[in-house]
This record gives structure tokens, sequence and C-alpha cells, in this order.
DNA sequence: TTGTACGCGTTATCAA
DNA sequence: TTGATAACGCGTACAA
């Protein structure tokens, strides 16, 4: 007897039921049970019913450390992040635990510092120690030459969210960013719109230049012509919108539309143009990235490109589970959404 | 020869250093290994350092699996929320993380569904499947009897985070919701205003109720009368506090100032108010709370009241693992901040 | 279709 | 101050 029943009565913190309690209870040796749970078939219906009654009846759940241990599957999907964006970071990470208890997995977010010299260390032993079944990548982490060795090293699946450029080997989903800047240009463009001030996004976030070419794309295709003092730097921050939005104000032949590379700076240019009593819409038009909370927050609310970051965050976790046997890399991309609200309208002159 | 060195070299995933590998080379026995790892005394420092080189030399890292199965520390800490704002889970994520990576503790989060009558199950076997070291608790989570029962008989240690009562058993951090609301009344009552509405917060949180009783409290202490019909019912969400902006705008007699449960109704009143064609801070002052993100991107920037939440966080994932041992429930106040900015003003009139 | 026995990497007991 | 060895709970060859 080397496994007694729990039921020793002493400690008041019952210890949950093993598999060794279920198999006792149902009868069945522990490998059964084991079948029953992990769904493998060769388990004949009567057994299986019977297991499953005294699985509920003792609501036992497998230890998540014995069964990582015992097997190479541990049920954990990492989430890694860097310099989030707090509604991004928040609807990602909704849409990958959904899915994560969908599958009955579980997820351990980790938050790095892309310019740590010691980042491929620190994922490398993240996954090896938790042997984590997959990993989820968002940007700027996912276009990391280190975070990727690390991950390969480790021998660890992982899917790339809105990185940079494909990788091979690598799984993505993302939107296509530049179609996506190039419908909200060509909407711009539709209202009247001749000159468009752009305010850039992250240099290190891939989606950000891919934005800019859709829109360079779409002037482009409207015989516009790309001017490049209406074009500025920003960082996805709002501070750095605010920057960006005053020196696009400040200028003597200012622009009568300006898009910015997210919501966050596109707000900023709300803020700023109110220093400047500009009305919004009717003497400039704003145009935001993301449909984040802060998008429809604002005043006016703002005109933006919805990304579905959650079914996105879905689809990745979907990808790492079924990725277990197939090697291949893959592509899964996702559609965006013009959202026209009130902070975009016909130029006035 | 039990435990062969990792060194068969015929796969190219290279399987991580064992605490084998790591006695093996420092010509100790896995026990000591063990020890030095675990900072137990009782070891000479000759061989710490030995073996601390060794474990350089290897990179090795304790399999957290391994170690969640012997011994019933898991390393592992849980965060459990429903229904978050974003910028509020995203702040206290990222207190907590930045402290469990010190501590070398690692994050599983949860999303809960409060409404769900299975609650109590799945926190239950949530905590003993994976013997998490103990969970973090937000609200509303950390106010219901289910989550409490099913952690107490799991015996699982947990913090709660701005709880609405005290629980006997139970360790908090929070704020003194009460004193910051009367803080904020007081500063509007200074600024010349006697005509103040409040937007009260989601009746199931408890620091919504607190908030509420400080401003009613402000206002007794200056000997300004409670109005019944300028306080109105709000949910925390910016929907929400566009209702109840309306609302108070839509008055015969509107309140010269307005104090929001937090940022995200203040944000909706700002909204509201321009509808009404008021300007704000001249005609309308309009106070938050919780100095979110939401709070510095509308325009004017507004009046709020500073939670630490990432300190929050921090402090109870110190309680945390600190707690292991003592049993003493134990509270925590964290101080607050009034932060003034463009959204109030003396009243006109 | 079902069961036995062993190993996964760590901690802990007890003896040396 | 150290070390041999038994758990911990589960998955899985291999056997029945």
């Amino acid at each position: 007897m080397k496994h007694p029943s729990s039921s020793s009565g002493s400690s008041d913190a019952q210890k949950p039921a093993s598999i060794y309690d279920v198999a006792k209870r149902a009868g069945v040796s522990i490998k059964t049970v084991s079948r029953v749970v992990n769904r493998q078939s060769n388990v004949s219906e009567a057994t299986r019913t019977r297991v499953l009654a005294a699985v509920e009846a003792l609501s036992y759940r497998p230890n998540i450390f014995a069964r990582g241990l015992a097997s190479e599957k541990s049920f954990l999907i990492g989430l890694l992040y860097d310099n989030p964006s707090a509604g991004y970071v928040a609807a990602l990470q909704l849409g990958v635990l959904s899915r994560c208890r969908d599958e009955g997995y579980h997820l351990i977010v980790e938050s790095l510092d892309a310019q740590s010299p010691q980042l491929s260390a620190q994922v490398h032993s993240l996954v090896t120690e938790s042997s984590l079944h997959g990993v989820i990548l968002t940007p700027p982490l996912c276009d990391l030459p280190a975070v990727i060795e690390a991950l390969k090293r480790a021998n660890t699946p992982f899917v790339r969210i809105a990185p940079e450029k494909p990788l091979a080997g690598a799984s993505d989903v993302r939107i296509d960013d530049h179609k996506a800047a190039y419908d909200m240009t060509a909407y711009l463009i539709g209202l009247g719109h001749k000159r468009i001030g752009f305010i850039k996004g992250h240099p290190d976030h891939g989606a950000a230049n891919a934005r800019f070419e859709g829109y360079r794309a779409a002037l482009a295709h409207a015989g516009l012509p790309f001017i490049e003092e209406i074009c500025v730097q920003g960082f996805f921050s709002y501070q750095s919108g605010m920057e960006a939005g005053e020196r696009l104000l400040s200028l003597k032949r200012r622009p009568t539309a300006i898009f910015a590379g997210n919501d966050d700076m596109a707000a900023a240019v709300l803020a700023a143009s109110q220093r400047f009593n500009l009305k919004i819409p009717q003497q400039l038009s704003v145009a935001g990235f993301d449909d984040s909370l802060v998008a429809q927050v604002v005043w006016p609310r703002l005109t933006t490109c919805r990304q579905p970051i959650r079914e996105m965050a879905e689809a990745a976790v979907a990808m790492l589970i079924q990725k277990s046997s197939d090697e291949a890399s893959f592509e899964r991309h996702l559609d965006h959404e013009l959202v026209v609200r009130e902070s975009t309208a016909p130029p006035s002159a």
C-alpha cells in the first residue's frame, strides 16, 4: 500500500484528491483514470462514465506539477511583454485567458525589459525551468533576435503577435497594418483632405512602419504628394503624441487632418489642438489606430481602426496548442475595421 | 547510476541541467545543492561557493514542477480578477510582476466571472491543482464569500486589494478611500463650491461606498447640506458615467462641481458637458478618482486622487511571501495623493 | 480493454 | 556539515 487514501483525517486542510483516490473509487487502475482524463481512446464507455463520476464526486483535478514533471506537457502558456500600452495588454490577456480556460491551460505572465543585456538568458531560464508549452510574444519582443534565439534553443514553440517581418520557422498572427493604414488614409482623402499629417509609431514596432507605408501608398494612389514636413516621429506614447502634435500644429501651413499611428497619440493631438484653439473636427480631423478605450473616452471620440486584439490573442493560443506536433511556420491574418466617429469631417476650406 | 548525465548528445534540444548535474560538477550530493539553492544554513562557505560556481557554469535553474511537486512551495502566485478596468489591472499586474521577479516567483493570472455559480469550485480547483503559494484578490472578487470560502477550504493564503470591509483572518492592502474622498471634497469646498454633485461607484465595490461616505462627511464637516438629488448611482463604467452626468446636467439647479467615483466616469462627465455646451472648469468643475491613464488623456486633464496601485500590488506580494509562516491577519494602508489639474476651478457665480 | 512498475527533478527525513 | 533514499502525483513502456 504505497499510496494510502488521503482520508487520514488529521489535518483540517483537506488534501485534494489524487489520481489514486479516483482510481480506488471507480474500481480501476490509475492508468485508466489517466486515459479518461486525457481523453485517450481505448476505454470502454462503461468505465469511462464510472471514472468520470468518481472524478466529479471527488472534484479531482490533475496536479499541474506532477503532470508537468511526468510529461513534456505543462499546460502552461507564457505571455511575454514589455512596455505595454495598458489597454493593449489588457485586451490581449483577456483573449488569451478565455481561450486558455476553454482548453484547460493556465497562463503565466512575465514582463521583460527589451533593453536588458541578459534578455536571452532570462527568457531561456524562464521557459526551461517551467517547461512552458509555448509562449506568446508581443511587440516589440517578437522582433528581438535574442528572444527568438533563446526560445529556439529551448525548443519552445512560440507565436508572435503583430511582428515586424516574417521569420522562418515562426508562426504569426496579425492584421494587415499596411492595408489598414491605407484604408484610413483613403477615407480621409475621400473626405476631401489633401494635406494629411502623419505621426509615426515607435520605430522598433514593425506594425508602425507598415502603417506608415500604407499611408504613403494611399497618398500615391490618389496622386497626392508626400510631404516630408508633415510626417513626424512618435513613439506610441501619449507624451510623444503631444510633442508631435504641437509640432504639426505650429507649422505655417498646418495639415487639415492628422493620422496618428495609435490612439494614445491621437488623443494627445486632440489635447494639443485645444491649446491651439482648433475645433475638432471642423478645423482639424484626427484619426487614430487600435480602437482602444481611449478612443471612446476622449471628446470628440476618435475615428480609428479597430484591431481585433482579443481575437488575435485567441488565435495565438489556438495555434500554440495545435502546434505541438506540426512544426511548420504559419501565418494568420485577421480583419481590421474602420471605425468612424466624431473626430473626422471634410475640411472646412 | 540512476541519473545519467544529460549529455547523451542525441537530440538537439539540449535538456536543462538538473540538480544531479550540478551536484556531480561540484562534487557534492544533491541535498547540498538543494541547501545552497534554497539558502538554507548549515553549509560551509567553501562548498557553498563551489556549488554556486557549478550552478553558474551550467546555468542551472530548479525545475518549477519538481519543486512544486516535492514541496508545498510552488513559487507561483495567482492574480485573480474580474471585470477589470484595463488601466487598473495593467498597473496592478506590473507591480505584482516586478515584485515576483525580485523574489523568484512566477505569476499565474486568471480571470473569473463573479456571477458564475461555479465560482467557488473554480477557485478551489485552480489553487489546488497548481498549489499556488498564495493569491491576490482584486475587487469585486475580494468581497465575495464564495471566493474566500474556497480559498480557506484549500488553505491557500490570500491578500485582498481594496476590499469593502475587514474580514477575520484576511490580509488587506488598501488606501483610506474614505479620507481620500473626504480630502477631494474638502478641496472642492475650499474652492468655493457649495453644490457638489457625486456619482457613486459600483455598489459591489467596497471602496465605492467608502468614497461616498467620505464625500458626505466632508460636506457635513463644512456645514453644507447633503442634497439627495445631486447624488446618482454609477457603476464605474464610462457608459454609466455618461448617463449619470447627463442626468446631473439636466437638473434645473445643476451642481457647480461633480465628483465622480472614478476617472472613467469623470471622463464621461467631461464628454457630457460638451454636449451641454459647458466650459470646463469655468462653468463646471469635474473631479475623478484613481489617476488612471484616462485622467491625463482627456482635455482638460482631470483633477483626481492618485491611488498607488503599483505600490499596493507590490505590498500584496510581499505580504503573501512573508505570510507563509504567520497566519495573523494584517492590514496595510498606503497613502493617496490629491492630484490637481485643469478640470477644477472656483465656481463662476 | 486494462493494469504494473518505473521515472520525471525536487524536497525532506534521518542517519552518518 | 553532509549524504543516501523515500516520497510527491502523474504519464507511459510494457505486460496481461
